[in-house]
DNA sequence: CGAACAGTTGATCGGAATCAAGCACTGTGG
DNA sequence: CCACAGTGCTTGATTCCGATCAACTGTTCG
């Protein structure tokens, strides 16, 4: 996760809209995003249909309640996916990162809000031609299918957070998830950056900023991770941080 | 919810494992259940590869990790789901009931524990062979992958619920789940039956059984509900208690 | 430089967890 | 039939942790 920092400069800053010609094939993230799955011919059927849209920071990409037309694929940059109660309380749902797919879980209507946390870059399918291409490509329905699940089971692991870990599990958990993610990139594990603020982690674990905040020091002061800064932290001693987490996955 | 009240006996009850004959044409439960997309003769393909299997109340369906080698379908009964934590900690992370599908969200192991609330039938499918069932219908495909939507659709909801709502409208908007569920089924929404305990509802709700007692007796002293005996809830005051639940679809 | 914002730290409060009885229903065996 | 144990639920007293309120620091950016 975080990161994004080459592929960042590699895309074409582009404008806010416009159809792609090349753009899948030599896509950087392609490897582990939907169309991974999709044959070099294949993927100029996706190509087709596909908008490549650019987010600036804090940018919404869409809202609960909006009219579900489409789905995306994050080519680069952090998105957050949360929900709201009428009185402005937040629950974060997901963070997703490159090579992430999102609109999953929508029927006519969003059932959650997308925004960009950090500047992101986007695939935008239309939902219905989307459709029509996962009806020709086994692969592509089996890939989205599977996405599902793992989403599925991501969303459980964060249901025992939420409802059953302490403000230290719930940071250590989330840390260790954002190492594994590097891990998963090919980049250092210890060496963690966060895109997001205080905020939206305090939105995330079902906590308060100032717990976070307090929380993080408490992690520092035993020397569990350092803080060079804001954005930054380093894992000292992970075997101690997964035994406070509590469990192996989450 | 609750409510398997004339499904229960009108389901043979049977060994604990018995190969299907006739059982899924006569399915009580079939119009909501997952194999409802299939046709008569589509059906018969189906309940080759099924097994009916009765389980007892607190009775163990599978744990967490185990290989996940079969996928089950709920035809009577309540199940609960859940995740635990080294200490003995547990987060259900949902219930089940008939037609329910059972078995999403694992990959070689169940990524959950799964257990009978009350007695409760199951269809049993062996995964492989579900597999292949799901290659030759695209409509079972479908169906499947709709009920993956919802499932995480309800996830979100349920995180909103663990991470940022008080006590009551964590009950209230659970009481208004099950009388939604009741609707579904034709049965009187403002009277519910809950098939599990009060810790069962804690460790869904993120809350221990003291919690859960002391909000469901505020409610009642609030006229929003009565509770003629410790499994019955009346909703007497459904538009307040969708006011104490803070949104309008968890 | 200073305004705006993100983050930390401190002091206090409050509500849910915890600890501890007591109650109500169920089923068992005498 | 009743005594009794076992279990699930409620209620009360107390504790404690995270939320809240508030002040201050540090960073960014005009």
């Amino acid at each position: 996760m975080g990161l994004n920092n080459t592929s960042e400069k590699a895309l074409s800053p582009g404008g806010s809209a416009h159809q792609g010609t090349d753009y899948c094939s030599q896509c950087e993230v392609r490897h582990l995003a939907i169309c991974s799955v999709l044959e070099d011919e294949d993927l100029r059927a996706l190509e087709a249909i596909t908008e490549h849209r650019s987010k600036k920071s804090g940018e919404t990409i869409f809202d609960e309640g909006d009219p579900s037309n489409h789905l995306f694929n994050v080519s680069s940059g952090t998105v957050r996916i949360y929900k709201m109660l009428p009185d402005g309380r937040r629950q974060i749902t997901g963070f997703l990162f490159a090579g992430d797919f999102l609109g999953l879980a929508s029927a006519e209507a969003y059932a959650y809000g997308a925004e960009a946390v950090t500047d992101a870059h986007l695939c935008r399918f239309s939902k219905t031609s989307f459709q029509d291409l996962a009806l020709r490509y086994p692969r592509l329905r089996k890939r989205l299918f599977d996405r599902a699940n793992d989403e599925l089971t991501a969303a459980q692991e964060q249901m025992l957070l939420l409802g059953r870990k302490a403000p230290q599990e719930k940071l250590a958990s989330f840390l260790l998830r954002l190492s594994r993610h590097n891990q998963k990139w090919g980049l250092p594990p210890h060496e963690i950056k966060l895109d997001m603020t205080r905020e939206d982690i305090a939105d995330y674990l079902g906590l308060t900023v100032e717990t976070v905040s307090r929380t993080f020091t408490r992690l520092k002061t035993s020397n569990l991770i350092s803080l060079p800064s804001r954005n930054r932290v380093i894992i000292e001693d992970t075997d101690a941080l997964t035994d406070i987490a509590e469990d192996i996955s989450g």
